[in-house]
RNA sequence: GGAGAGGUGGCAGAGUGGUCGAAUGUACCUGACUCGAAAUCAGGCGUACGUGCGAGCGUACCGAGGGUUCGAAUCCCUCCCUCUCCGCCA
């Protein structure tokens, strides 16, 4: 959410910001609903002040055993008055509120600008890749051998959906635990386990609604009709871990926190038909491990340059090939101020598909959850958030199948992993 | 699922219709005393929003949402959460 302040005091230069993300802010009804709402807001007030006063001098008299019909009287006037007013105020500041909701969060300055991903602004690649003496495979014809299982995924939840087998499930699951130790042992973060069902308050908090409940799966629990509540399954663990802090005044010397978790992401992928549909690019249900910090706002951005580096000494780790980019103004998310991402090198594809993504998002989350800390001054600040994959598990999976893969069909264990696999240097039918 | 007890400021804990944004204690900050500290004494110390150049002023907030009333932390309704015991359960 952006600071209305802004929007009050120099809405032009908010509107042309958000032109660059592709959002057309319409600038005359909101300094119209503006004016409304302060007029309102003022009269409102204004008569709960006489209100007081008024009841206040009942009180005084009825001690005193004076005759209050005149003030009663009086005060009996203001009700509907009042009434109007309030409704009047909320409606208007309902309006708002949802505007202000839905609308993108401002660019920082660094970010280039541009409509789509091909204005997308390449900052460094690194690794070769690997120069193949064989018809390289598709993660789909090396992994179906060994394991990774799509039709039975169909049979029980349909399209989008896989079982893994044997030693590919294993794979999974040891690069899932090989970057959560990197960063729980290396990079300083707090593991954390975390709901994977949660309720629509923390779904506001970090952006999800108003605007996007399309691209998530809700739940119902179990039991009568009328208990019934509607609740979520996260598509990223970013909203947990973010969440912790929401309505909180952390002390300044708690910062920065830096939370990472394992856990399955939901994404119902509305719009996105005919996507990625071979293999587990774009599932329903993937892993990933999350990062996030809660930072100062003067060192939010070191600390994404940093968390950058922490997802990208995963795939140093795993020895493959990446490249990172900017994201452009027209291809950021909703609540992001600047977006890396990372994309790794699958060589069937014969291009960099994207692994991680690390946005800062200012104070914008923050401002929504009301999650701030007292500064050197003993005021309340709103901190900055960030957050970042630290690495989409399903996606690293695909990624070490293809670029590991061997001419006779096994798959060589990256050096990092083989502690998990009691040694082994290779996966074979 | 059954029975009961609760939710008030950082924490503890008063407060059953008006003088309550809220006693008191504690924590914290400032000052005094002290060589320094402890103890003691004095003062300060919630959040959000509105308004004003500003000191300030105003409004709202006692789990959440409704209601009664001139007036609600206090009365009524609905919901949420926590705790204890029993049942079921990984």
């Amino acid at each position: 959410m952006l600071d209305i302040n802004l929007l009050r005091s120099d809405i032009d230069a908010i509107a042309s910001r958000l032109a660059s993300r592709g959002y057309t802010l319409d600038t005359c009804t909101f300094n119209q609903l503006e004016a409304e709402r302060k007029a309102l807001q003022t009269r409102m007030q204004d008569l709960q002040a006489k209100r007081n006063a008024s009841s206040k001098q009942i009180g005084e008299a009825k001690r005193k055993g004076e005759d209050v019909s005149a003030i009663m009287a009086e005060v009996a006037s203001l009700g509907d008055e009042l009434k109007a007013a309030e409704q009047g105020f909320e409606a208007v500041q309902a309006r708002l509120d949802d505007w202000l909701l839905s609308m993108p969060n401002l660019a920082h300055e660094s970010v280039p600008l541009g409509g789509n991903e091909n204005d997308n602004v390449e900052v460094r690649r690194v690794g070769t890749p690997r120069q193949f003496d064989f018809t390289v495979k598709d993660h789909v014809d090396i992994g179906t051998p060994l394991g990774l299982d799509f039709d039975t995924g169909a049979k029980l939840s349909g399209a989008r959906f896989s079982v893994l087998k044997g030693d590919i499930a294993r794979l999974h699951r040891a690069l899932a635990q090989f970057m959560l130790n990197t960063h729980t042992g290396e990079h300083g973060y707090i593991e954390h386990y975390t709901p994977y069902i949660v309720n629509d308050t923390p779904l506001f908090g970090t952006g999800q609604l108003p605007k996007f409940a399309d691209d998530m799966f809700k739940v119902l629990k179990g039991g009568d009709e009328e208990d019934r509540v509607e609740q979520y399954l996260i598509s990223t663990s970013e909203i947990t871990l973010t969440n912790t802090v929401s309505n909180s005044i952390l002390k300044a010397e708690e910062l920065p926190l830096k939370l990472t978790a394992h856990s399955p992401c939901f994404r119902s992928e509305a719009g996105s038909y005919g996507r990625d549909t071979r293999g587990m690019i774009r599932q329903h249900q993937f892993d990933k491990v999350e990062m996030v910090r809660i930072e100062k706002p003067e060192h939010s951005y070191a600390a994404l340059e940093e968390m950058v580096g922490h997802a990208e000494n995963i795939l140093k780790a795993l020895e493959l090939p990446y490249r990172v980019i900017t994201l452009c103004t027209g291809d950021m998310g909703f609540g992001a101020a600047k977006t890396y991402d990372l994309e790794v090198w699958l060589p069937a594809q014969n291009t960099y598909r994207e692994i991680s993504s690390c946005s800062n998002c200012e104070a914008f989350q923050a401002r929504r959850m009301l999650a701030r800390f007292k500064d050197e001054n003993g005021k309340n600040q709103l901190v900055h958030t960030l957050n970042g994959s630290g690495l989409a598990v399903g996606r690293a999976l695909v990624a070490v199948l293809e670029n590991y893969q061997n001419a006779d069909g096994s798959v060589t264990i990256p050096t990092v992993l083989r502690p998990y696999f009691g040694g082994r240097d290779k996966i074979s039918r």
